[in-house]
DNA sequence: ATACCATGAACAG
DNA sequence: TGTTCCTGGTATC
């Protein structure tokens, strides 16, 4: 089983990565050779912030540039801590060294050095974050509102919501008892209220717990304390049966993508 | 050894 | 709407 990261992975990451490299002058390279921009602007600068905004992440340098890294479906971070610095293995595409930490950064959709300009441009079309405070969940909301297109479709539009995936989707559809394809025309402010309420609690839970659980143990008759498998950290996602009532979950491909929900507990 | 699949998103037409 | 790109674990021959 492989963790695609949805919003709460690369919110963790900006967090345990900015620890290890903010402030400190980072030496930036690209071993494959394939980092547009260009990893020599900002190889040497301070690394001031690591912000991240759904899925995307933003690294500001000293020298005014910012880096841009999207993980994509199968981007992966190594840290290697301390001194340690292996030889690159595989193919990548970024490694920061600082003091406390290498951090070596393989097959993302996106990492390039670009002037501010472009962050700006990024979130512009990025709807808001639930993980940060003082979102505007009312712009999520004027978005759904105006479209006939299913629910299930318009969560995962990051220019919608930023950070939701496939399971988050699933997973918050179910817990509010909406049908993923629900049109959004339909849906009233106290649903779609309820339906931020949750996404929020999902993606910061997320980040905590550094995966993705959103069934609550007491619907889970666990012995105290035992860990959450994975497989049973879901209520519809990937499962045969609703966790909850028992009932065939059903899949619907949106957007050629696999749907998951439980026709009793989300009625069309 | 090869095929296929995955939790993403840009792009062409 | 379909195609493409990036990786790596697992299934299949």
């Amino acid at each position: 089983m492989h963790d695609v990261p949805e919003g709460h992975t690369i919110h963790k990451i900006a967090k345990d990565h900015g620890k290890l490299l903010t402030g400190h002058e980072i030496r930036v390279s690209s071993p494959q050779g394939r980092f547009s921009g260009d990893a020599e602007r900002v190889d040497g600068a301070v690394l001031e912030r690591i912000e991240p905004h759904g899925k995307h992440l933003f690294y500001h340098w000293s020298t005014g540039d910012i880096g841009h890294v999207h993980l994509g479906l199968f981007g992966k971070y190594k840290v290697f801590r301390g001194e340690e610095r292996p030889e690159p293995r595989g193919a990548v595409r970024m490694r920061l060294v600082g003091e406390l930490a290498t951090i070596d950064l393989a097959g993302p959709t996106a990492c390039s050095i670009d002037d501010p300009s472009e962050r700006k441009k990024i979130l512009a079309r990025l709807g808001p974050d639930p993980i940060k405070p003082r979102q505007r969940r009312q712009k999520m909301f004027d978005k759904i509102q105006k479209y006939k297109r299913g629910i299930g479709d318009l969560i995962m539009d990051q220019s919608v919501v930023a950070g939701v995936g496939n399971v988050y989707r699933a997973e918050a559809l179910f817990v509010c008892g909406i049908h993923p394809l629900r049109p959004g025309v339909d849906c009233d402010e106290a649903e779609l209220d309820a339906l931020w309420v949750t996404i929020t609690g999902m993606l910061r839970q997320g980040v905590k717990d550094g995966r993705i659980i959103t069934v609550s143990r007491s619907e889970l008759d666990l012995p105290k304390g035992a860990r959450i498998r994975r497989g049973e950290a879901t209520y519809t996602y990937k499962r045969d049966h609703c966790l909850r009532c028992g009932t065939e979950i059903e899949l619907i491909d949106i957007a050629n993508r696999t749907s998951y929900h439980c026709p009793t507990c989300q009625p069309r």
